[in-house]
DNA sequence: ACGTTAAGTAGCCAGTTGGATACTTTAGTA
DNA sequence: TACTAAAGTATCCAACTGGCTACTTAACGT
Protein backbone atom coordinates (compact mmCIF):
# COMPACT_ATOMS: atom_id res chain seq x y z
CA UNK A 1 0.00 0.00 0.00
CA UNK A 2 2.08 2.85 1.51
CA UNK A 3 5.25 1.62 -0.05
CA UNK A 4 7.58 3.56 -1.60
CA UNK A 5 7.84 3.26 -5.44
CA UNK A 6 10.04 1.16 -7.08
CA UNK A 7 11.99 0.82 -3.87
CA UNK A 8 11.85 -2.92 -4.20
CA UNK A 9 12.78 -3.48 -8.06
CA UNK A 10 15.64 -5.30 -9.23
CA UNK A 11 18.72 -2.81 -10.32
CA UNK A 12 18.09 -3.11 -13.86
CA UNK A 13 14.21 -2.61 -13.86
CA UNK A 14 14.97 0.82 -12.40
CA UNK A 15 17.55 1.97 -14.69
CA UNK A 16 15.32 0.75 -17.78
CA UNK A 17 12.62 2.93 -16.17
CA UNK A 18 14.62 5.59 -15.91
CA UNK A 19 16.64 5.56 -18.99
CA UNK A 20 12.75 5.78 -20.80
CA UNK A 21 11.95 8.30 -18.69
CA UNK A 22 14.60 10.65 -19.77
CA UNK A 23 14.36 9.63 -23.30
CA UNK A 24 10.55 10.15 -23.12
CA UNK A 25 11.13 13.77 -22.10
CA UNK A 26 13.51 14.55 -24.83
CA UNK A 27 11.24 12.81 -27.86
CA UNK A 28 8.33 14.22 -26.15
CA UNK A 29 6.20 11.22 -26.07
CA UNK A 30 6.25 7.76 -24.52
CA UNK A 31 4.91 6.47 -27.69
CA UNK A 32 8.41 7.40 -29.49
CA UNK A 33 10.00 5.35 -27.69
CA UNK A 34 12.30 2.18 -29.11
CA UNK A 35 12.79 -0.61 -27.36
CA UNK A 36 16.24 -1.34 -28.32
CA UNK A 37 17.43 2.36 -27.59
CA UNK A 38 15.83 2.53 -24.05
CA UNK A 39 18.44 -0.82 -23.40
CA UNK A 40 20.88 1.40 -24.49
CA UNK A 41 19.74 4.00 -23.01
CA UNK A 42 20.07 2.05 -19.65
CA UNK A 43 23.19 0.42 -20.31
CA UNK A 44 21.62 -2.91 -20.70
CA UNK A 45 21.62 -5.62 -23.36
CA UNK A 46 18.08 -5.14 -25.20
CA UNK A 47 17.02 -8.92 -24.25
CA UNK A 48 17.22 -7.68 -20.60
CA UNK A 49 14.06 -5.52 -21.27
CA UNK A 50 11.74 -8.82 -21.70
CA UNK A 51 13.11 -10.14 -18.21
CA UNK A 52 11.16 -7.32 -16.37
CA UNK A 53 8.83 -6.11 -19.02
CA UNK A 54 6.24 -7.57 -21.45
CA UNK A 55 6.27 -5.27 -23.85
CA UNK A 56 6.59 -1.18 -23.92
CA UNK A 57 2.71 -0.68 -23.26
CA UNK A 58 3.31 -2.77 -19.61
CA UNK A 59 6.40 -0.51 -19.17
CA UNK A 60 3.71 2.36 -19.24
CA UNK A 61 1.64 1.03 -16.96
CA UNK A 62 4.40 0.71 -14.32
CA UNK A 63 5.55 4.02 -14.93
CA UNK A 64 2.37 5.52 -14.52
CA UNK A 65 1.80 3.72 -11.14
CA UNK A 66 4.95 5.08 -10.25
CA UNK A 67 3.69 8.48 -10.60
CA UNK A 68 0.30 7.57 -8.88
CA UNK A 69 2.65 6.56 -5.64
CA UNK A 70 4.30 9.45 -5.32
CA UNK A 71 1.32 11.64 -5.79
CA UNK A 72 -0.29 9.46 -3.08
CA UNK A 73 3.30 9.30 -0.84
CA UNK A 74 3.14 13.36 -1.17
CA UNK A 75 0.05 14.36 -0.16
CA UNK A 76 0.14 11.58 2.84
CA UNK A 77 3.49 13.76 3.84
CA UNK A 78 1.90 17.14 3.22
CA UNK A 79 -0.85 16.96 5.30
CA UNK A 80 1.51 15.05 8.09
CA UNK A 81 3.20 18.24 8.12
CA UNK A 82 0.56 20.73 9.19
CA UNK A 83 -1.36 21.00 11.97
CA UNK A 84 -4.99 19.26 11.94
CA UNK A 85 -6.97 22.25 11.04
CA UNK A 86 -4.76 24.36 9.13
CA UNK A 87 -5.55 24.37 5.36
CA UNK A 88 -3.10 22.40 3.16
CA UNK A 89 -3.99 24.30 0.50
CA UNK A 90 -1.21 27.27 1.28
CA UNK A 91 1.28 24.86 0.90
CA UNK A 92 0.23 22.36 -1.37
CA UNK A 93 1.55 24.20 -5.28
CA UNK A 94 5.29 24.13 -3.34
CA UNK A 95 4.68 20.86 -2.48
CA UNK A 96 3.70 19.80 -5.53
CA UNK A 97 6.84 21.16 -7.58
CA UNK A 98 9.17 20.03 -4.85
CA UNK A 99 7.67 16.24 -5.54
CA UNK A 100 7.46 17.16 -9.44
CA UNK A 101 11.23 18.06 -9.66
CA UNK A 102 12.04 15.64 -7.19
CA UNK A 103 11.70 12.83 -10.04
CA UNK A 104 11.43 14.66 -12.91
CA UNK A 105 11.12 12.57 -15.83
CA UNK A 106 8.29 10.97 -14.54
CA UNK A 107 6.39 13.99 -13.63
CA UNK A 108 7.30 15.37 -17.05
CA UNK A 109 5.68 12.64 -19.07
CA UNK A 110 3.17 11.58 -17.00
CA UNK A 111 1.36 15.52 -16.81
CA UNK A 112 2.51 15.47 -20.39
CA UNK A 113 0.32 12.53 -21.26
CA UNK A 114 -2.68 13.97 -19.94
CA UNK A 115 -4.02 14.86 -23.14
CA UNK A 116 -2.13 12.51 -24.93
CA UNK A 117 -4.04 8.94 -26.62
CA UNK A 118 -6.32 7.51 -24.32
CA UNK A 119 -4.65 4.35 -22.53
CA UNK A 120 -3.78 2.97 -19.19
CA UNK A 121 -0.82 5.67 -18.49
CA UNK A 122 -3.35 8.73 -19.19
CA UNK A 123 -6.23 6.85 -17.27
CA UNK A 124 -4.01 6.34 -13.88
CA UNK A 125 -2.33 9.98 -14.57
CA UNK A 126 -6.05 11.51 -14.81
CA UNK A 127 -7.57 9.64 -11.71
CA UNK A 128 -4.27 10.56 -9.46
CA UNK A 129 -5.61 14.01 -10.07
CA UNK A 130 -9.23 13.76 -10.30
CA UNK A 131 -8.17 12.37 -6.25
CA UNK A 132 -6.07 15.13 -5.75
CA UNK A 133 -8.90 17.74 -6.78
CA UNK A 134 -11.43 16.37 -4.79
CA UNK A 135 -9.06 16.21 -1.30
CA UNK A 136 -8.05 19.92 -1.97
CA UNK A 137 -12.03 20.36 -2.61
CA UNK A 138 -13.00 19.06 0.76
CA UNK A 139 -9.68 20.60 2.46
CA UNK A 140 -11.16 24.79 1.14
CA UNK A 141 -14.28 23.54 2.24
CA UNK A 142 -13.67 23.84 5.72
CA UNK A 143 -12.22 26.81 5.85
CA UNK A 144 -15.01 29.92 7.42
CA UNK A 145 -15.14 31.75 4.21
CA UNK A 146 -15.85 29.09 1.77
CA UNK A 147 -18.17 26.70 4.43
CA UNK A 148 -20.81 28.38 2.23
CA UNK A 149 -19.96 27.72 -1.13
CA UNK A 150 -21.67 25.28 -3.12
CA UNK A 151 -19.67 22.34 -3.17
CA UNK A 152 -19.90 22.08 -6.80
CA UNK A 153 -18.99 25.49 -7.45
CA UNK A 154 -15.91 25.08 -5.57
CA UNK A 155 -14.95 21.73 -7.31
CA UNK A 156 -14.74 23.79 -10.74
CA UNK A 157 -12.80 25.71 -8.80
CA UNK A 158 -10.59 23.32 -7.47
CA UNK A 159 -10.76 21.96 -11.43
CA UNK A 160 -9.27 25.33 -12.91
CA UNK A 161 -6.40 26.11 -10.67
CA UNK A 162 -5.09 22.10 -10.68
CA UNK A 163 -5.53 23.06 -14.99
CA UNK A 164 -3.71 25.75 -13.90
CA UNK A 165 -0.87 24.28 -11.72
CA UNK A 166 -0.09 21.28 -14.12
CA UNK A 167 0.61 23.91 -16.61
CA UNK A 168 3.01 25.59 -14.54
CA UNK A 169 4.18 22.82 -12.94
CA UNK A 170 5.55 21.56 -16.51
CA UNK A 171 7.43 24.95 -17.01
CA UNK A 172 8.74 24.60 -14.23
CA UNK A 173 10.16 20.99 -14.95
CA UNK A 174 11.99 22.79 -17.97
CA UNK A 175 12.77 25.96 -16.02
CA UNK A 176 13.65 25.15 -12.39
CA UNK A 177 15.06 28.49 -12.03
CA UNK A 178 11.87 30.01 -12.57
CA UNK A 179 10.33 28.46 -9.85
CA UNK A 180 9.44 31.58 -7.63
CA UNK A 181 7.98 33.54 -10.27
CA UNK A 182 5.66 30.54 -10.99
CA UNK A 183 5.01 29.90 -7.66
CA UNK A 184 4.13 33.35 -7.20
CA UNK A 185 1.95 33.20 -10.32
CA UNK A 186 0.42 30.11 -9.04
CA UNK A 187 -0.65 32.00 -5.66
CA UNK A 188 -2.01 35.04 -7.63
CA UNK A 189 -4.28 32.73 -9.63
CA UNK A 190 -5.22 31.09 -5.92
CA UNK A 191 -6.19 34.11 -4.89
CA UNK A 192 -8.31 35.69 -7.32
CA UNK A 193 -9.79 32.01 -8.58
CA UNK A 194 -10.68 32.01 -4.40
CA UNK A 195 -11.88 35.78 -4.28
CA UNK A 196 -14.48 34.82 -7.01
CA UNK A 197 -15.73 31.94 -5.91
CA UNK A 198 -16.83 33.75 -2.74
CA UNK A 199 -17.77 36.67 -4.08
CA UNK A 200 -20.16 35.17 -6.95
CA UNK A 201 -21.40 32.95 -4.15
CA UNK A 202 -22.25 35.84 -1.73
CA UNK A 203 -24.10 37.57 -4.86
CA UNK A 204 -26.37 34.88 -5.18
CA UNK A 205 -27.23 34.01 -1.51
CA UNK B 1 -0.67 37.54 -44.92
CA UNK B 2 -3.93 36.93 -44.66
CA UNK B 3 -4.42 34.32 -46.96
CA UNK B 4 -6.28 30.93 -45.99
CA UNK B 5 -3.66 28.62 -45.08
CA UNK B 6 -2.61 25.51 -47.24
CA UNK B 7 -4.73 26.88 -49.95
CA UNK B 8 -2.38 27.14 -52.80
CA UNK B 9 -0.75 24.06 -52.06
CA UNK B 10 -0.22 21.33 -54.19
CA UNK B 11 -2.84 18.13 -53.52
CA UNK B 12 -0.30 15.68 -52.53
CA UNK B 13 1.28 18.35 -49.93
CA UNK B 14 -2.08 18.71 -48.42
CA UNK B 15 -2.51 14.92 -48.28
CA UNK B 16 0.75 14.68 -46.93
CA UNK B 17 0.10 17.17 -44.12
CA UNK B 18 -3.18 15.97 -43.19
CA UNK B 19 -1.90 12.40 -43.19
CA UNK B 20 0.87 13.58 -40.73
CA UNK B 21 -1.78 14.91 -38.59
CA UNK B 22 -4.15 12.62 -38.55
CA UNK B 23 -1.46 10.25 -37.58
CA UNK B 24 -0.10 12.06 -34.94
CA UNK B 25 -3.33 12.56 -33.14
CA UNK B 26 -3.30 8.84 -32.94
CA UNK B 27 0.32 8.74 -31.65
CA UNK B 28 0.19 11.48 -28.88
CA UNK B 29 3.27 13.28 -30.69
CA UNK B 30 4.32 13.97 -34.01
CA UNK B 31 7.63 13.33 -32.71
CA UNK B 32 6.33 9.43 -32.74
CA UNK B 33 5.94 9.68 -36.99
CA UNK B 34 7.72 7.38 -39.55
CA UNK B 35 8.14 9.23 -42.67
CA UNK B 36 6.85 6.08 -44.82
CA UNK B 37 4.13 5.59 -42.78
CA UNK B 38 2.85 9.04 -43.16
CA UNK B 39 2.91 8.91 -47.10
CA UNK B 40 1.52 5.68 -46.71
CA UNK B 41 -1.61 6.88 -45.15
CA UNK B 42 -1.50 9.87 -47.41
CA UNK B 43 -1.79 7.09 -50.72
CA UNK B 44 1.61 8.41 -52.08
CA UNK B 45 4.88 6.85 -52.68
CA UNK B 46 7.68 7.62 -49.76
CA UNK B 47 9.76 9.55 -52.07
CA UNK B 48 7.12 11.96 -53.03
CA UNK B 49 7.51 13.27 -49.19
CA UNK B 50 11.32 14.58 -50.63
CA UNK B 51 9.56 16.93 -53.49
CA UNK B 52 7.82 18.61 -50.60
CA UNK B 53 9.56 18.51 -47.39
CA UNK B 54 12.99 18.62 -46.39
CA UNK B 55 12.37 16.40 -43.75
CA UNK B 56 9.96 15.13 -40.91
CA UNK B 57 10.98 18.96 -38.98
CA UNK B 58 10.75 20.93 -41.99
CA UNK B 59 7.25 19.32 -42.08
CA UNK B 60 6.27 20.14 -38.90
CA UNK B 61 7.25 23.78 -38.80
CA UNK B 62 4.78 23.77 -41.88
CA UNK B 63 2.27 22.47 -39.58
CA UNK B 64 3.02 25.07 -37.32
CA UNK B 65 2.51 27.89 -39.75
CA UNK B 66 -0.80 26.81 -40.20
CA UNK B 67 -1.90 26.45 -37.36
CA UNK B 68 -1.10 30.00 -36.53
CA UNK B 69 -2.40 30.90 -39.88
CA UNK B 70 -5.65 29.64 -38.67
CA UNK B 71 -5.77 31.22 -35.38
CA UNK B 72 -5.17 34.51 -36.86
CA UNK B 73 -7.46 33.85 -39.10
CA UNK B 74 -10.16 33.15 -36.81
CA UNK B 75 -9.40 36.14 -34.58
CA UNK B 76 -9.75 38.53 -37.55
CA UNK B 77 -13.20 37.02 -38.27
CA UNK B 78 -14.30 37.12 -34.73
CA UNK B 79 -13.39 40.87 -34.33
CA UNK B 80 -15.49 41.69 -37.88
CA UNK B 81 -18.65 39.76 -36.55
CA UNK B 82 -19.11 41.93 -33.68
CA UNK B 83 -20.33 45.90 -33.56
CA UNK B 84 -17.20 48.28 -32.56
CA UNK B 85 -17.19 48.53 -28.80
CA UNK B 86 -19.01 45.49 -28.01
CA UNK B 87 -16.15 43.01 -26.02
CA UNK B 88 -15.12 39.71 -27.84
CA UNK B 89 -14.44 37.61 -24.61
CA UNK B 90 -17.79 36.62 -24.46
CA UNK B 91 -17.83 34.61 -28.02
CA UNK B 92 -14.07 33.80 -27.69
CA UNK B 93 -14.61 30.80 -26.24
CA UNK B 94 -16.97 29.58 -28.95
CA UNK B 95 -14.91 30.64 -31.81
CA UNK B 96 -11.88 28.94 -30.88
CA UNK B 97 -13.85 25.99 -30.20
CA UNK B 98 -15.57 26.55 -33.61
CA UNK B 99 -11.76 26.80 -34.89
CA UNK B 100 -10.64 23.69 -32.97
CA UNK B 101 -13.01 21.56 -34.41
CA UNK B 102 -12.46 22.74 -37.81
CA UNK B 103 -8.78 21.65 -38.33
CA UNK B 104 -9.18 19.05 -35.56
CA UNK B 105 -6.33 17.26 -35.88
CA UNK B 106 -4.05 20.63 -36.91
CA UNK B 107 -5.43 22.00 -33.49
CA UNK B 108 -4.74 18.80 -31.33
CA UNK B 109 -1.37 17.93 -32.94
CA UNK B 110 -0.13 21.70 -31.70
CA UNK B 111 -1.91 22.27 -28.59
CA UNK B 112 -0.22 19.25 -27.03
CA UNK B 113 2.97 20.37 -28.38
CA UNK B 114 2.76 23.12 -25.86
CA UNK B 115 4.53 20.94 -23.85
CA UNK B 116 6.55 19.24 -25.69
CA UNK B 117 10.27 19.34 -26.00
CA UNK B 118 11.25 22.92 -27.17
CA UNK B 119 11.31 23.20 -31.28
CA UNK B 120 10.10 25.04 -33.79
CA UNK B 121 6.01 24.11 -33.72
CA UNK B 122 6.19 24.55 -29.95
CA UNK B 123 7.36 27.84 -30.39
CA UNK B 124 5.34 29.17 -32.86
CA UNK B 125 2.29 27.68 -31.06
CA UNK B 126 3.40 29.41 -28.04
CA UNK B 127 3.63 32.94 -29.65
CA UNK B 128 0.44 32.10 -30.96
CA UNK B 129 -1.19 31.92 -27.47
CA UNK B 130 0.93 34.98 -26.69
CA UNK B 131 -0.32 36.99 -28.90
CA UNK B 132 -3.87 36.23 -28.69
CA UNK B 133 -3.96 36.49 -25.18
CA UNK B 134 -2.43 39.92 -25.38
CA UNK B 135 -5.06 40.76 -27.65
CA UNK B 136 -7.48 39.37 -25.01
CA UNK B 137 -6.05 41.60 -22.48
CA UNK B 138 -6.46 45.10 -24.22
CA UNK B 139 -9.90 44.45 -25.13
CA UNK B 140 -11.22 43.47 -21.57
CA UNK B 141 -9.46 46.71 -20.23
CA UNK B 142 -11.91 48.89 -22.30
CA UNK B 143 -14.72 47.10 -20.07
CA UNK B 144 -15.85 49.85 -17.47
CA UNK B 145 -15.30 47.66 -15.03
CA UNK B 146 -12.33 46.33 -15.56
CA UNK B 147 -10.21 49.85 -16.58
CA UNK B 148 -8.91 50.75 -13.09
CA UNK B 149 -7.76 46.82 -13.27
CA UNK B 150 -3.93 46.86 -13.37
CA UNK B 151 -2.68 45.44 -17.08
CA UNK B 152 -0.40 43.16 -15.37
CA UNK B 153 -3.25 41.65 -12.79
CA UNK B 154 -5.43 41.70 -15.83
CA UNK B 155 -2.85 39.83 -18.36
CA UNK B 156 -2.23 37.32 -15.88
CA UNK B 157 -6.18 36.99 -15.18
CA UNK B 158 -6.28 36.01 -18.81
CA UNK B 159 -3.14 33.48 -19.09
CA UNK B 160 -5.31 31.57 -16.29
CA UNK B 161 -7.88 32.02 -18.95
CA UNK B 162 -6.11 31.19 -21.75
CA UNK B 163 -4.65 27.74 -20.22
CA UNK B 164 -7.75 26.42 -18.98
CA UNK B 165 -9.46 27.06 -22.13
CA UNK B 166 -6.55 25.35 -23.85
CA UNK B 167 -6.81 22.26 -21.72
CA UNK B 168 -10.92 22.36 -22.24
CA UNK B 169 -10.03 22.86 -25.91
CA UNK B 170 -8.25 19.23 -25.93
CA UNK B 171 -10.80 17.75 -23.85
CA UNK B 172 -13.95 19.01 -26.63
CA UNK B 173 -11.52 17.57 -29.70
CA UNK B 174 -11.64 14.70 -28.16
CA UNK B 175 -15.42 14.58 -27.16
CA UNK B 176 -17.21 16.98 -29.22
CA UNK B 177 -20.45 15.90 -27.76
CA UNK B 178 -19.19 17.30 -24.60
CA UNK B 179 -19.03 21.08 -26.07
CA UNK B 180 -21.72 22.74 -24.01
CA UNK B 181 -20.89 21.31 -20.96
CA UNK B 182 -17.09 22.63 -21.71
CA UNK B 183 -18.59 25.93 -22.87
CA UNK B 184 -20.13 26.31 -19.65
CA UNK B 185 -17.06 25.03 -17.86
CA UNK B 186 -15.47 27.73 -19.38
CA UNK B 187 -17.84 30.26 -19.07
CA UNK B 188 -17.63 29.96 -14.95
CA UNK B 189 -13.82 29.84 -15.03
CA UNK B 190 -14.21 33.30 -16.79
CA UNK B 191 -17.08 34.91 -14.56
CA UNK B 192 -15.11 33.45 -11.26
CA UNK B 193 -11.67 34.47 -12.68
CA UNK B 194 -13.02 38.27 -13.59
CA UNK B 195 -15.21 39.10 -10.24
CA UNK B 196 -11.82 38.08 -8.63
CA UNK B 197 -9.66 40.44 -9.98
CA UNK B 198 -12.38 42.89 -10.12
CA UNK B 199 -12.52 42.11 -5.85
CA UNK B 200 -8.88 42.07 -5.94
CA UNK B 201 -8.36 45.30 -7.09
CA UNK B 202 -11.13 47.63 -5.78
CA UNK B 203 -9.89 45.86 -2.38
CA UNK B 204 -6.60 47.14 -2.91
CA UNK B 205 -7.32 50.29 -4.15
C1' DA C 1 29.08 -27.40 -1.77
C1' DC C 2 25.35 -27.58 -4.99
C1' DG C 3 21.22 -26.86 -7.46
C1' DT C 4 17.65 -23.57 -8.65
C1' DT C 5 16.18 -19.38 -10.28
C1' DA C 6 16.42 -14.55 -11.63
C1' DA C 7 19.13 -11.37 -14.23
C1' DG C 8 21.83 -10.58 -17.98
C1' DT C 9 24.01 -11.77 -22.64
C1' DA C 10 24.95 -13.36 -27.60
C1' DG C 11 23.56 -14.01 -32.04
C1' DC C 12 20.23 -14.64 -35.25
C1' DC C 13 15.97 -13.46 -38.02
C1' DA C 14 12.56 -11.35 -41.18
C1' DG C 15 10.62 -6.94 -41.60
C1' DT C 16 10.85 -1.93 -41.81
C1' DT C 17 13.08 2.35 -42.09
C1' DG C 18 15.28 6.85 -44.17
C1' DG C 19 17.51 8.09 -47.91
C1' DA C 20 19.85 7.91 -52.72
C1' DT C 21 19.60 7.37 -57.73
C1' DA C 22 17.23 6.85 -61.86
C1' DC C 23 12.97 6.71 -64.26
C1' DT C 24 7.80 8.11 -65.67
C1' DT C 25 3.79 10.95 -65.72
C1' DT C 26 1.36 15.32 -65.69
C1' DA C 27 0.45 19.96 -66.74
C1' DG C 28 1.40 24.16 -68.46
C1' DT C 29 3.34 27.21 -71.91
C1' DA C 30 6.22 29.16 -75.60
C1' DT D 1 3.07 20.73 -81.01
C1' DA D 2 7.37 20.08 -78.53
C1' DC D 3 9.87 21.45 -74.30
C1' DT D 4 10.26 22.00 -69.50
C1' DA D 5 9.59 21.67 -64.73
C1' DA D 6 6.97 19.74 -61.02
C1' DA D 7 4.95 15.78 -59.09
C1' DG D 8 5.04 11.15 -58.55
C1' DT D 9 7.24 6.38 -58.94
C1' DA D 10 10.43 2.06 -58.81
C1' DT D 11 14.17 -0.07 -57.00
C1' DC D 12 17.99 -0.58 -54.29
C1' DC D 13 20.77 -0.06 -49.94
C1' DA D 14 22.90 -0.23 -45.33
C1' DA D 15 21.16 0.34 -40.82
C1' DC D 16 18.16 -0.60 -37.38
C1' DT D 17 14.16 -2.75 -35.18
C1' DG D 18 11.25 -6.23 -32.13
C1' DG D 19 11.31 -10.66 -30.88
C1' DC D 20 13.10 -15.45 -30.81
C1' DT D 21 16.17 -19.36 -28.96
C1' DA D 22 20.08 -20.62 -26.53
C1' DC D 23 23.79 -19.62 -23.48
C1' DT D 24 26.24 -17.43 -19.16
C1' DT D 25 26.61 -15.22 -14.76
C1' DA D 26 25.09 -13.97 -9.95
C1' DA D 27 22.55 -14.68 -5.94
C1' DC D 28 20.62 -17.45 -2.44
C1' DG D 29 18.70 -21.01 0.37
C1' DT D 30 19.67 -25.58 1.93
Amino acid sequence: MGRAPVALSPEGKRLLLAAAAKLAVLRGSPHALVLREVAREAGLNHNTFYRHFDDMESMMRVMAEDFAAHVRHGVREARASVKPGVPLSGIVVGRVFDMAIQHADIFTVSLRELHGPAGPLRDVVRQSLADLAEDMRADLQQLPELQAVEPRMLRAAVDLLIRNTTWLCLDYLEQPEQRQVLLDTAREAFHSTMAGVIARSSRSA
